[in-house]
Formats: C-alpha cells, sequence, structure tokens
DNA sequence: CTTACATTTGAATACTTGCTCAAATATAAT
DNA sequence: ATTATATTTGAGCAAGTATTCAAATGTAAG
C-alpha cells in the first residue's frame, strides 16, 4: 500500500471531508473486531450452527446432523466460536451440548435477513 | 464429509430433536446469501469503507486517504461491494463518488456494534 | 492531438481458511 | 482392563482472497 498510497494522499480531492471522516469514524482497533464478529457468521457451515443453536441446545453429533458436515469439520468450527464468545458448551456424560452464549447474535442475523428480503 | 458423517447420521443421539431443527431452519440457499452479506463486512479494509460511506459520499480517492490502502485495492473492493448491492456510485467528470445503496447495513453494524460493547 | 489525472482491470503472489484424515482424549459400558 | 462412543486436535491439502504491479480506460485540460 506504500507508494501507491502516497500518491494519492497528496492528491486527496477534498481534504476538509477526509478530515471529518476521519475524525467521525470508530477507532481501527473496534473496526477489526467488529469485521472479526462478522467473520464468524460469514461461513456457511458455522451461520448454519448458529442458526441451529438459535432454537435448541444440540450435542456435536446433532449439530453434525443438521448442519450435513463432518464431525471433525463441525468440531473446529465449534471451536471458533467459542472463541468468538458466541457460542458455550455444558459437558454431560460422553457428550458435549452447545448453545449460544450471546443473544445479540439473534438480532444481528435477523436484521441481515430483513436487508436481504427487502432488496 | 461424506463417510465421517454417515456414520454420525446413523448415530443420530435425538432423532426428534434434529427433525424439530431441520424444520424450522431456513433454506440452505437462505443461509448462503446471508453469510454471504455477512462476508462483505467481515473484511477490514471493506468494513472501513463501508464505515466511512456511512457518513458521507465520496469519491475513490477520498476513500483511499481515509482508509489508507492503496486506490487500485479499494477498487477491486469497492466492485465487490457494488456487487452486492452494499454501494452505488455517480460520475462527475473524472472522478466517481460511491454511497451506501442500502440503510439496512448501518442497522447491521450498529447491532454488531452493541454486541461487542456488551461483552 | 497530447498530456494529465481518476479510476478500473487482469495477472501474479502471498496469505488465509475450511475440510479431511488419522490419532489422541475422555467418559461410559461390558 | 477392554471396548465402544463422543468429541477434540494437529497436520496437510485444496480452494479462496486481499494486495500489488503494470497496463488499460475514460475524461478533462492545455
Amino acid at each position: 500500500m506504500a507508494d501507491n498510497n502516497i500518491v494519492c494522499s497528496v492528491e486527496i480531492i477534498d481534504r476538509e471531508k477526509v478530515d471529518r471522516v476521519n475524525a467521525a469514524l470508530p477507532q481501527m482497533k473496534e473496526t477489526s473486531e467488529t469485521a472479526n464478529l462478522f467473520k464468524a457468521l460469514a461461513d456457511p457451515t458455522r451461520l448454519r450452527i448458529v442458526q441451529a443453536l438459535l432454537l435448541e441446545e444440540l450435542c456435536v453429533c446433532d449439530i453434525s446432523a443438521v448442519v450435513d458436515v463432518s464431525v471433525s469439520a463441525i468440531s473446529h468450527q465449534l471451536r471458533l466460536l467459542r472463541n468468538m464468545k458466541i457460542v458455550k458448551n455444558r459437558k454431560e456424560g460422553k457428550m458435549v451440548y452447545y448453545s449460544l452464549d450471546d443473544d445479540h447474535v439473534r438480532g444481528i442475523i435477523e436484521t441481515a435477513q430483513i436487508h436481504l428480503d427487502e432488496t
């Protein structure tokens, strides 16, 4: 991004506007975190898992059946969702039950759905 | 997903629950589309572009300055956002001004922000 | 017509990511 | 203890992606 960008920085069209927008934008760190949250929901397998857990608590094997993806792949994705604090788990004997850890996720998904319906 | 999954399909823990969830889940096609929308917002550069356009209409060069990424890279990402109907553009002489094409995006991003603040 | 500038585009590259496979844990049942 | 079942984990591979670079458009100005 270096050179090409410096050229453009010199050639800003409307400096006032750029400064104004820059001042109003959130911190870059905040933007990255938001992007990461979207990234967690940006994969069909993961989104499907979350949509299922939106309805009911499920064990890994049943999630695999619902989403129709191998248990191993599901487990990998569940770890990612766990790290993102989107899902939590509960052990019961040999089995591990997963459920949503956060209820805002529902709102985010529903808003996205509305967007698509109206477009 | 084939073999490993078939094994697990045979070994469903709670068939009733799996059927119930399956019936309530949206169509797979719908899930994919929603995932794609999230994917568009899942990259820091693209999210930053959208956050900037949430505030004001901007030309490509000024977007490049605000986001601090080369004009070329910005242009590539703008095309993607255009294809997703998230942004639209308007020509004025040599310059091209971009703005948001959809207002639901604001809601989606704000909801995500709230999620992160409260976690 | 030539030059300058804003933007777009295609190819190449480096990086990321989702899945599979095999092996490791962990817990319950025989 | 041994076996069976549920889940996790790490390595490796194939596919996807964000950026760069060079070149192509398109438009305005000299």
